[in-house]
RNA sequence: UCCUCAGUAGCUCAAUGGCAGAGCACCCGGCUGUUAACCGGGGGGUUGUAGGUUCAAAUCCUACCUGAGGAGCCA
């Protein structure tokens, strides 16, 4: 079956205005390597880092990495200058440098192309490289992020996690959403202060955003479909592999769209982006030795359970739940357990679940929320719900809550001027990211990672 | 906040009461097809901090610091 991935028909470079001063750079005087087959045959040169050298008396092989790919250039004693051989032989782990030479394909060497070289020019010298191609501790490695992620596994997560961005906004743009920023700086909570980020604002105080959707509501009324996408900030002191202080959320807010669209919508979007990332992050899911049947068995439609089923269930496997209680990491394993796919949870208890959600008019008690559950433990991605539109229950829900009735004004208005059914959720990019990348712990999934324990580099 | 585990060379680790060691990295030498190359040599230590037990502590005890994993909470 053929996805849908919404990729770009366009190369890149196609669409380049040539004769800019970037562009002689960048692709006329130097080759970069992911193009180097295009040089095969002729001369090219090349600038990064030296990812290796190897050397065996009279040649020796430089790995060369420019960030698009990795290309072995070789430097035989007999077939160069003095000066090239002993520059090569100054070369250390992740100087820069510039090699010119010509390039043959060459099944030996890494990436099938090789490059016998000419000239070697060392830009940048680097001298005691702490990060040695051998096994390293994770605190070691996040002290020098900036310099970690110059590895190939590191480097190839946060390509793959470029691309993911660069899916979710092509699916929202594709399907004319259109893209409101939320605010980083917000004056009140969405649900209380313990999890927020406090500053100081000119005197009085504000909050780091952890969540855009009630800017989005009001924003849905105004453009029908939209979407945010930021960084969000919670305070948790969470101290596990699936927490970050710091994170990516992508939020979609659909007026007129009611609970059973929403799943659908972000069926569409996990199984889309998944797509895309299978069509065109293959050569970085090898260097991450992702068993990629994993992410082709994700597709529509995803199994579906509701919170009184999934109660049910988990009594007859043993645990101790009752209606109302909240579903633990150990329950949510049991439910998820065995799925090749995501699951979706959905129809919670109002009690346990946010004071925006839309009471299920077929079983009042529950709410029409709803989880996702990634497969392989990689737990909640999504959570979402179609909201209130009533003026009067919401009302009702903010006094039951407790919260502070004033800060909420505003977004009562979405209420009383031309109030609608609307749905939306959020979706963590890192989980996301983390998944498709089968990689362990969240904090290899973001750039700089801010956890409970770090905020540094 | 709670529970569990761990801190020894730049890095990864060994030494379990008796002389502080190995591999990698770095420096020197050797090798014309290496794939985390390999072979030989070299320098490199306040054993997280403070106190205690002991003839003797990396090792046992107490406190603290730092980190990791998990719970709760959530994306």
């Amino acid at each position: 079956m053929k996805r849908e991935t919404d990729a770009p028909r366009f190369t890149l470079n196609a669409q380049l205005p040539s004769g800019t001063a970037y562009n002689r750079a960048l692709f006329m005087d130097t080759t970069t390597i992911s193009h180097i087959g295009e040089k095969a045959g002729g001369s090219a040169t090349v600038q990064g880092w030296l990812y290796n050298r190897r050397s065996s008396g009279k040649i020796q092989f430089l790995i060369v990495r420019d960030g698009t790919g990795y290309l072995q250039a070789v430097v035989p004693r007999a077939d160069v200058p003095a000066e090239v051989w002993e520059a090569a032989e100054r070369a250390s782990q992740e100087c820069s440098l510039r090699v010119t030479g010509t390039v043959r394909e060459e099944k030996r060497a890494p990436g099938g192309y090789e490059m016998s070289a000419q000239s070697v020019e060392i830009l940048g010298p680097s001298e005691g490289y702490p990060i040695t191609p051998k096994e390293h501790g994770v605190d070691f490695l996040m002290n020098l992020r900036h310099l970690w992620m110059r590895s190939s596994q590191q480097h190839a997560v946060l390509r793959v996690r470029s691309e993911i961005e660069q899916a979710i906004r092509d699916f929202f743009y594709r399907r004319e959403f259109t893209l409101i920023d939320s605010p980083i700086l917000t004056g009140s909570a969405v649900e209380g202060t313990s999890t927020l980020f406090e500053t100081d604002y000119f005197g009085d105080k504000a909050y780091l955003s952890q969540s855009g959707q009630l800017y989005l509501e009001p924003a849905a009324a105004a453009f029908g479909k939209v979407y945010c996408f930021g960084p969000t900030f919670r305070a948790e002191k969470s101290k596990t592999r699936r927490h970050l202080t710091e994170f990516w959320m992508i939020e979609p807010e659909v007026a007129f769209l009611r609970f059973e669209g929403l799943v659908e919508l972000a069926e569409d979007l996990i199984v889309t982006v998944m797509g895309r990332v299978l069509e065109r992050c293959q050569e970085d899911l090898k260097r991450l030795e992702r068993d990629t049947k994993k992410l082709e068995a994700i597709q529509k439609p995803f199994p579906r359970i509701t919170y009184r089923e999934a109660v049910q269930k988990l009594a007859a496997l043993g645990f101790s739940v009752k209606f109302g209680d909240d579903l633990g990491a150990d329950e949510e394993t049991a439910l998820a357990k065995d799925l090749d796919r995501p699951l979706v949870v959905s129809r919670f208890p109002a009690a346990i679940k946010s004071f925006y959600m839309q009471p299920d008019p077929e079983d009042p008690e529950v709410v029409l929320g709803l989880d996702m559950l990634a497969p392989e433990g990689y737990g909640e991605i999504i959570g979402g719900s179609e909201r209130i539109y009533d003026l009067a229950l919401l009302e009702k829900r903010i006094e039951e809550h407790e919260l502070p009735r004033d800060a909420y004004e505003w977004y009562l208005d979405v209420r009383r001027f031309g109030t609608f059914p609307h749905s939306g959720f959020g979706m963590g990019l890192e989980r996301f990211v983390a998944w498709a990348c089968g990689i362990h712990h969240l904090r290899e999934a973001i750039p700089y990672p801010r956890t409970l324990k770090r905020i540094y580099p």
